[in-house]
DNA sequence: TGCTGGCCGGAC
DNA sequence: AAACGTCCGGCCAGCA
């Protein structure tokens, strides 16, 4: 082909029949062990209509280092604002062939072949991911379940003790029935906005507090009882969606892997004679503002041991730590932390409890001592006023509607969507780097900047160290001014 | 009865 | 005017 996006290409389409088509764009062949070893060991890029069809195909042994799945790559394209190919009707290996250039074109123009590149390469990856599942003691996690179950029951009697007999004429409120709740929280003389854990948690009144209590429980059985139902041989699949965020990461659905509680992670076990290896990046998004904004105070402070005490110690001129001045660490950790996200004064105050003016007083000292920090946020902010566009490190873009303008986003999208560079780039570095590891090392979750890794025993260590290693290789290649760090640990469950 | 939007909260 | 981002999902409330 002459694309360069492409190189090689192999088209593998669904066969009415029930089998899988391959074709080169002149001669088709049914999918048989032979092609598919053929394919496998040449690794071209394959090209398919839809995920569906590359996991039929991965289903049966075929293994591609890279893959195009034109969906995904109109969502690289429409995000950027340019123009979609649409997928050919009726889907045959030579429109494949042309609509694929024609997107590869399109990438092109609009400089979006590197986060093609990537999101090829990943794609094989993620469908891997979804299709070992996650290992999880179903006796555990039914044990958790039923905890929740007795304490949301308690919390319940509780509520309807004091609630159930509403003066204002509401009989058997429920826990979950907002506005009567709200209702009866006015009749005692507390008119609340809201029932946000923020406002409750603050209510002076054993309902508030059994109310939260019903709810934090609740919460666990009402969503998680069900992943049990769902699961296989003790396994648990996702659907992951690779391109599910607009920034770039990935999402999961039927059911969330991502937002699996910290209170049930201890369930998700390894099975017999395998391991788990947990690792996670610390502080990768701080670590790529650092990066992207070049300024040398803030990089040197965050390889420093702690960061939050030492932004604090700066910016207060005293001996901070975690046991010393503890407050204004947690001053300095909430700016540090909404930095990701472009907190403004506002925001800060009232997470710090205090007011605006103090708030921008902090901030403005604050960026006083990173000032290439403050004048990188300034021309984010600038350059995503007058380009209309924002982009990644990996040069994944977004296209702003001039009527909403979000300065927010012009400052969280290169951050979080670099940090999802970084863990697709790992994970594809780590896919390469166990190509002849023994042990069956097997990917079985990510979570944003944590990966999770299932092998055997034996093998842990070796491929503990492969997998730091691909992390930390993927940080030096996308931002090559900042080393990352990597935590890891081997162990029988999913954080201990 | 079924759909939709808002509220709320789990993860990062 | 105001502004801490990204998701998924369960439940209630309102509407057809």
């Amino acid at each position: 082909m002459s694309n360069l996006l492409l190189g090689s290409v192999v088209v593998l389409l669904d066969d009415p029949l029930g089998g899988v088509v391959v074709s080169d764009g002149q001669t088709q062949e049914p999918l048989t062990d032979e092609t598919l070893q053929l394919i496998n060991h040449s690794s071209p890029v394959w090209l398919v209509s839809d995920r569906r069809t590359l996991r039929r195909v991965m289903r049966r042994g075929g293994r591609p280092t890279r893959c195009v799945c034109l969906p995904d790559y109109n969502r690289l394209l429409d995000q950027a604002g340019a123009a979609k190919v649409p997928l050919p009707d009726p889907v045959r290996p030579e429109a494949m062939i042309e609509a694929a250039n024609q997107a590869g074109y399109h990438l092109r123009d609009h400089d979006l072949a590197r986060v093609a590149k990537l999101e090829s390469s990943f794609l094989p990856v993620c469908e891997r991911l979804q299709a070992t599942g996650l290992p999880i003691d179903l006796g555990a996690w039914d044990a958790v379940l039923a905890a929740a179950h007795q304490r949301a029951g308690e919390a319940r009697g509780q509520l309807t003790a004091m609630v159930g007999r509403d003066l204002g004429g509401h009989p058997n409120i429920e826990p979950g029935e907002r506005n009567k709740l709200l209702d009866w929280f006015k009749h005692q003389g507390l008119s609340l906005n809201d029932l946000s854990k923020g406002t409750l948690a603050g209510v002076d009144h054993p309902a508030a507090q059994a109310l939260l209590a019903w709810r934090e429980a609740s919460k666990l059985t009402s969503t998680y009882e069900s992943y049990t139902e769902r699961q296989v041989n003790s396994r648990i699949y996702g659907h992951f969606e690779p391109l599910g965020a607009h920034t770039g990461r990935m999402s999961c659905g039927e059911p969330n892997l991502q937002n699996i509680p910290a209170s049930l992670r201890p369930c998700v076990r390894a099975p017999q004679g395998r391991v788990l290896i947990g690792a996670d990046y610390s502080g990768c998004e701080l670590r790529i503002v650092a990066a992207l904004s070049g300024d040398h105070a803030f990089r040197e402070t965050l390889l420093s041991s702690d960061f939050h005490s030492a932004v604090a110690s700066r910016l207060f001129g005293q001996t901070v730590s975690k046991t010393e001045n503890a407050s204004l660490r947690h001053a300095a950790k909430a700016i540090n932390f909404g930095l990701i996200y472009g907190m403004g004064a506002r925001r800060l105050a009232q997470s710090l409890e205090m007011s605006v003016g103090e708030a921008r007083g902090l901030l403005d000292k604050y960026f006083e001592g990173f000032p290439q920090l403050a004048a990188w946020r300034e021309q984010a902010q600038a350059q995503a006023r007058q380009t209309l566009m924002l982009e990644t490190v990996s040069g994944r873009k977004l296209k702003l509607d001039p009527n909403k303008i979000s300065s927010t986003l012009a400052l969280n999208y290169p951050v979080q969507g670099g940090g999802a560079d970084l863990i697709k780039w790992a994970a594809v570095r780590f896919i390469r780097a166990i190509q002849q590891t023994k042990g069956e090392p097997a990917l079985v979750n990510m979570v944003h900047d944590e990966i999770l890794v299932e092998v055997d025993r034996d093998q842990a260590d070796e491929v503990r160290q492969l997998l730091v290693e691909s992390m930390i290789g993927a940080g030096a290649d996308l931002f090559p001014s900042v080393p990352m760090a990597v935590d890891a640990r081997i162990s029988q469950a999913w954080e201990h």
